[in-house]
DNA sequence: TCGTAAATCTAATGTACGTTCGAAACATGT
DNA sequence: ACATGTTTCGAACGTACATTAGATTTACGA
């Protein structure tokens, strides 16, 4: 052991890399240990040297990219001024999101693309991290509408999914170079607090209120 | 021959109901063809009298799943006034996304879900219906633009992929009962034309236009 | 240079799956 | 009742894959 890293802890790393591309790409069940043993520059029963099995690498994968995109969110909230709008806080929070999810970040953007598909069992051990990361969301959204920054006739937890689907299905077009990060970001935040509607002119009654 | 359908078109019906459902569920490389035959109520060889292959019949539910949410949109527009708001225009083509989405539909479920990590062969067979769904939104929204509904400092295309995203991730969440389907819909456009931001009281400038 | 532990290779095993095909069961018109 | 076409069965085949285990190579301290 020669350096800080060993030998074994950068192979390990190698493979995740490999795997979290490819399970992004292809899907858990469509791809091969073959697949990702030769992205790692090695042979599929060496993968076993790091891990048990199959499904063993696909929870760490998980596990790393449910973690990064937390941290991420996390940290943009620690970053900001103490008193800065709700506005900001979650103009922040949905950069950190996306910036997780679009930048080369492919264990975020394999979880939440091949999540829905994987094992039950391997889904279970993940809820409860999942549930942490909405919970993380259900405290930004509650204090910006408790301190009066959004609307308190909405369900919350409604807008709440209707945003995450918008982010997170940035993932099936997003092509970098195209549109940056930024914009995508300034789109998503101008919609969720202004809207982009403009009054129309004339007409009667509108429905604009939510029961 | 007895009755307008023949026992044939029964059990090919049977299949990619059953197809439809499981494709769904657990994506396209984790059903197996046994699975997709016991649902059906026959034995997976006898899935050959009916399609030439896996691949063919995931065609065919792909088809199904793009061609119904096409149509629902479509006939959502014709249904209206001609004199309807481009507003009402595209509140009834969100309700209509959403309810063949969410209601009973597996089809349309199961192309949003695993489209993406369908083999190249068959995605590109299907690029070019999903092309022609893009285009009836694109056309929906400019239209809307254009005649001064929807403000004109924004990029469409994009908000596109964000109102698609947030009603498209209703698959991976929605739980019928819970929450309705008019509900979700109108939160959808309250976000999309006014926001839910109340204006803070005091601080300074906020950049609200975008780029 | 040698010895030991770490890391990878190679070949084999078992299994699950898509697919094929001839036989059996079923339906229908005569 | 028979004959013919339709539909399903059931067993078999080949393949691709996850996994295992022993042999081989590599790294490195003594």
């Amino acid at each position: 052991m020669t350096s800080e890293q060993s030998k074994s802890d950068i192979s390990r790393a190698r493979i995740l890399d490999a795997a979290a591309k490819t399970f992004r790409q292809k899907g858990y069940a469509a791809t091969t240990l073959i697949e990702i043993a030769r992205a790692a520059g090695m042979q599929a029963g060496s993968l076993y040297y790091h891990f048990g099995s199959k499904d063993e690498l696909l929870e760490e994968v998980l596990d790393i990219g449910m973690r990064r995109v937390h941290e991420a969110v996390e940290e943009s909230q620690e970053r900001l001024p103490a008193d800065s709008s709700h506005r900001d806080r979650i103009r922040v929070a949905v950069e950190a999101h996306l910036a997780t999810l679009l930048k080369h970040d492919d264990y975020t953007s394999a979880n939440i693309r091949i999540f829905g598909q994987v094992p039950e069992e391997v889904q279970k051990h993940h809820i409860r991290q999942r549930d942490a990361y909405a919970e993380l969301w259900r405290r930004i959204l509650t204090k910006a509408q408790k301190s009066g920054a959004l609307r308190r006739d909405v369900d919350l937890g409604l807008v709440r999914m209707l945003l995450m689907g918008a982010l997170n299905w940035s993932v099936e077009w997003y092509q970098p170079g195209r549109t940056s990060i930024r914009t995508i970001a300034d789109h998503m935040c101008l919609m969720l607090f202004n809207g982009i509607g403009i009054e129309e002119p004339a007409r009667s009654r509108e429905n604009e209120t939510v029961a």
